[in-house]
DNA sequence: TCTGGGGTCCTAGGACCC
DNA sequence: TCTGGGGTCCTAGGACCC
């Protein structure tokens, strides 16, 4: 509940170059050695220690445009072990959850906390420095702690505490009155919620950091950059406009997709793959018990293909007859949309499939025939022999067992999931 | 032959985040 | 040669209704 007298803070924790940060824990040697980690198909950087962003490597860029970089400077380069960063996430995340009374987490590697709303504690930033060596000594994760008036202010202190090894990881912007001098350091680019295209168009508009963001108009700004940026400039302002979330809020979507490592160009390797992928969907919603009311799968060849008539992209919506987690009559239901889009001739370089309409496995009054209780009873099984042995031990047929398309993983640390040959493949 | 206006609901696409 | 994956939210515009 909101209490009008009470002066409410944030605090952001973000875990620095959290991916890479976690390869060091299990290989001290790479400690101020220049360190990257790799998207799914080894294809972009996505995470980078603070000696790689000083070669110059850039968030997001292709592997194969930093490769130069890479081979002159010896940086040492992981393909993404989302196993071990979840793990060590979980780690980072139990201590937090220890220290503050109410917090989000927000993604792998960052959580928001109302540090007010601890008692007994009148130093916000010396309570922050301490959490944060514990952290650090009991997971070996570099944390930084930005605390402000607003979830936005607090992603600029964070910012602030990164950029400046000094300050010892921790830093409080409500210390500071008159913000001024402060917002003009931040480019607009730089705010939580302007992504590229907005902060193209401040900048096409002369407005070049967050100081001279704040000096718009209001009317100016919702017209422009619609209610979310008009809360934007709010929390920049000091006005709270996002609160904390609960994190067991239930999803909206499920999305599975991958780039593949070797293109697609038959049919038969493209139903394997969509196969794959809407198993893996059906699993991930049967294990949050719920139950999707429609499917969206597409096909795309590389968007990068300079010649026009060697792309093509295409999507269909499929609805389903009533809403289900079976991966039997999902996987039906895909397989007959794939044959409305694809198309002979192309390279095809991406799939995925979205199941959206979620809701309650329990709250449609669709009640269960005979036959949908035998399949209920067979995706159970599935399920269990999965987690018990690994997945991908039993299947269905059409995700077919060469899989020749599967995504490259060259530079894994460490293969933590056990590597069972296939046990069991049932045809329906 | 002439052919309204206002409301709701849904979806695709685009923006953002990490 | 080689360019990630998984989410959310907002809006414009179409479909439909009276």
């Amino acid at each position: 509940m909101y209490i009008k007298n009470k002066k409410r803070i944030f605090a952001l924790a973000d875990c620095n170059s959290f991916y890479a940060s976690c390869e060091r824990v299990f290989n001290p040697k790479l400690n101020n050695r220049p360190v990257v980690v790799l998207s799914n198909n080894d294809g972009c950087i996505v995470a980078r220690t603070n000696e790689a962003k000083e070669l110059g490597i850039k968030m997001g860029e292709p592997l194969f445009k930093a490769k130069k970089i890479i081979e002159k400077y010896n940086v040492k380069v992981f393909s993404s072990n989302y196993a071990l960063y979840g793990s060590m996430s979980n780690r980072v995340m139990k201590i937090l959850e220890q220290s503050f009374p109410n917090i989000e987490i927000y993604s792998i590697d960052e959580a928001f906390m109302e540090i007010s709303d601890l008692k007994k504690i009148y130093d916000y930033s010396e309570y922050a420095k301490k959490i944060r060596e514990i952290i650090l000594k009991w997971t070996g994760i570099p944390v930084s702690i930005g605390i402000g008036e607003t979830k936005t202010l607090a992603k600029i202190a964070n910012q602030i505490a990164k950029d400046n090894p000094k300050i010892n990881g921790v830093f409080d912007i409500t210390k500071i009155k008159n913000k001024e001098k402060i917002l003009k350091k931040i480019k607009v680019g730089k705010i939580w919620g302007i992504g590229n295209k907005l902060s193209k168009f401040l900048i096409k508009n002369n407005i070049y950091n967050a100081y001279e963001f704040i000096k718009q108009d209001n009317r100016w700004v919702r017209k422009n950059m619609n209610v979310l940026g008009l809360k934007t400039k709010m929390e920049l302002n000091g006005i709270s406009c996002y609160e904390l979330e609960n994190s067991f809020k239930q999803r909206k979507s499920c999305c599975v997709s991958r780039s593949f490592g070797k293109k697609i160009t038959s049919l038969k390797n493209m139903r394997e793959a969509v196969s794959t992928y809407i198993s893996r969907a059906a699993e991930k919603i049967r294990n949050e018990k719920l139950v999707s009311n429609n499917i969206n799968l597409y096909i795309r060849t590389s968007p990068f293909k300079k010649v026009a008539k060697e792309y093509y992209s295409n999507s269909v919506s499929i609805p389903l007859n009533f809403p289900t987690n079976n991966t039997i009559i999902l996987n039906k239901a895909t397989l007959l949309g794939l044959n409305k889009i694809f198309k002979k001739g192309y390279l095809y370089q991406k799939a995925g499939v979205i199941l959206s309409g979620l809701e309650n496995e329990n709250s449609d009054l669709n009640l269960f025939e005979e036959d949908d209780k035998k399949k209920e009873f067979l995706m159970n099984a599935f399920d269990f022999i999965n987690q018990k042995y690994g997945n991908n031990s039993v299947r269905i047929a059409s995700e077919g067992i060469e899989k020749k398309w599967l995504m490259k993983r060259s530079k894994c640390s460490s293969n933590f999931t056990t590597n069972l040959k296939d046990l069991l493949v049932v045809k329906c």
